[in-house]
DNA sequence: TTGTATGCGTTATCAC
DNA sequence: GTGATAACGCATACAA
């Protein structure tokens, strides 16, 4: 019944364990003995006649029937927060690229900004037997983490630390990224200050860096003249126009310049900046965390701080791995230093 | 021995059918009934019972050992040529989208534009037993067609057709694309053109745009000047700014424009045009294949034409799990129209 | 209508 | 050293 294959339709092909016994002659537990257990001592006979015959059929196991016995899948899960999100895709990247050298596959589940999914999300890649989460979650749902340990899984932690999880953390230091930013500001002159966020919210690097900000501010306050922080609402344009018409008020004579907290921001900064009729560089300062393709294209080009995202998302993997291998640490937090890039941007004010 | 849960280390508390079938007092065969024949008339009373067990238990069926057992795995797999490229994310997401709303879950293989990891990509992905494939591939290996018949799993491509390949195809309507393009910046009265791609090479829809461009060069022949395709090679800028100044040299004073066959494209021309210290819309006009988040800052705003990624991505899957279903249709093309997103860069020029 | 038994492709525990 | 054989969790043909 097996061996019946009818020609004219092409069947289900697929090489089990059984025909390589067949084939090389031995038992199937000798075949699975010399492909998991290289270890164990087989006569070199049967061991080149498994070889063989592996090689004749281009056998591959079925990663599925493995998963089902051993209870292991070389399946990581990977939940994203917004996978519209540039950052989201670099890290995933550096993620799969590094997943895929370990011999592992990625099986990705975006939330598309909906944070009630995560439970949802984790369900479904915990029902695949996925060895272990990254997680770059909105931490709207707050059963996440309990959910995690149900399955008792590990998970390493992406840009956003979530309440009550212990477990490891990769990501840009965001304290130092911010100083960075400051720094150069004030360090070519610039003196007046606008921070410009998403609704921080709670969500975790919102929070750092805008209070980063706050901290570098207090530190640079002999040569800064003021700081401020703007949470910019999602469709709310004219309270960003409003913040630095504000901003501009505020300076008067003295230099003024804007912090955006990530590409986003960047880009509602860029365009509130053009309504206004200002020029980036000349009218007003600009630093924007994310680096981007077009940065140097837009005015006299963006300084930016770049994010090593290939890193976060490498290292993510590589400490999940280590977990999923039985290591037994106590959580990490990995974080990764920015670099500025500098453009016109942020150059010396004139005058 | 199943029932030694030690408290002390939290083991694996899978519920499997089994628990369900105990603790709703019937056989496991019950279960499954009640779980996926739905049609199957079962007593209420022991419908109930397992529906209450169920919930109680919150059960959910391994994907794994069903996978194993009807050979399907509600898992689609996509291909991607490179993660990195805005439209292939673009397109991800769509699909992503699609397939969760279906049920399915997506498994990632990123090729980093090796295309001679076409064939392992598709195979890990086939391990895995996925119902089917997404493909936006590099097309490079010619094996790949072959690879996928051989597994007899149906594929849909995406944006690039693979030669000798059998396949639903969806895409943006490149020829109508181009045709946009032109006919705008002809109407606005530019009428120097030149078409600037990445190096063709046999790349369908490079192949197509440069195609579409010369025809629709051709249509509006008597309204314009000349018409150029220029391939810039990946590192080459000198070239390109070269192509540009011979543009202008050929135009002399008649209103030269230039159009970009993708984002990556137009990233380039637009470097090129600042490093030559021209401006976009008056020195040069504009239109860019691609839609992009900073469109509108680059310059004073570049007419691009956008492409329907989130349709391509859900169509994608849409017509995959036509062929999953087991329809057997003849194969389909899918083009969608793009849509022109008029900015400065192309307005009528001055004089 | 419900239960029993078998097999999907592996790995692992026994015997031999 | 090697080979039966029993799981892994589930679906289904068949028996009841």
């Amino acid at each position: 019944m097996k061996k019946s294959a009818p020609a004219t339709e092409q069947r289900e092909l697929r090489v089990t364990i059984d025909d390589v016994a067949r084939v090389a002659g031995v038992s199937k537990a000798t075949v699975s003995r010399f492909l998991n257990h290289r270890t164990t001592r087989l006569s070199p006979e049967i061991a080149l006649r498994v070889e063989k015959a592996v090689a004749d059929l281009a056998y591959m196991p079925s990663p599925m029937a493995q998963a089902l016995k051993r209870g292991r899948s070389r399946l990581i899960g990977l939940v994203v927060a917004d996978i519209t999100n540039p950052f989201s895709v670099a890290v995933l990247r550096g993620a799969e690229d590094a997943a895929q050298k370990a011999g592992y596959l990625v099986m990705l589940f975006n939330l598309g900004n909906a944070g009630e999914r995560e439970r949802e999300g984790i369900e479904a890649l915990a029902s695949y037997q996925v060895e272990g989460f990254i997680l770059n979650t909105l931490g709207a749902d707050s059963s996440v983490a309990r959910e995690l340990s149900r399955h008792g899984k590990p998970a390493v932690l992406v840009d956003r630390r979530l309440m009550g999880m212990q477990a490891d953390f990769v990501s840009l230091d965001n304290t130092d990224a911010v100083r960075q930013a400051v720094t150069h500001l004030v360090g070519n002159g610039w003196s007046e200050f606008l921070y410009v966020t998403e609704p921080v919210a709670g969500v975790s690097p919102r929070v750092e860096r805008a209070a980063a900000f706050r901290t570098a501010a207090a530190e640079h306050a002999r040569d800064m003249g003021g700081s401020l922080v703007f949470e910019a609402a999602e469709g709310d344009d004219a309270a960003l126009d409003q913040a630095l018409l504000d901003l501009k008020r505020r300076a008067g004579k003295k230099p003024k310049a804007v912090l955006a907290s990530n590409a986003r921001t960047t880009l509602r900064v860029a365009e509130s900046v053009a309504r206004l009729g200002w020029v980036l560089g000349r009218d007003v300062g600009f630093v924007g965390i994310d680096e981007t393709p077009w940065a140097s294209l837009v005015g006299p080009g963006l300084t930016t701080i770049e994010q090593p995202t290939d890193d976060i998302g490498r290292l993510a993997v590589g400490c999940l791995l280590e977990r999923i291998q039985g290591q037994d640490l106590p959580p990490r937090q990995v974080l990764l230093t920015g670099r500025l890039v500098a453009r016109a941007s942020s150059q010396p004010p004139a005058r």
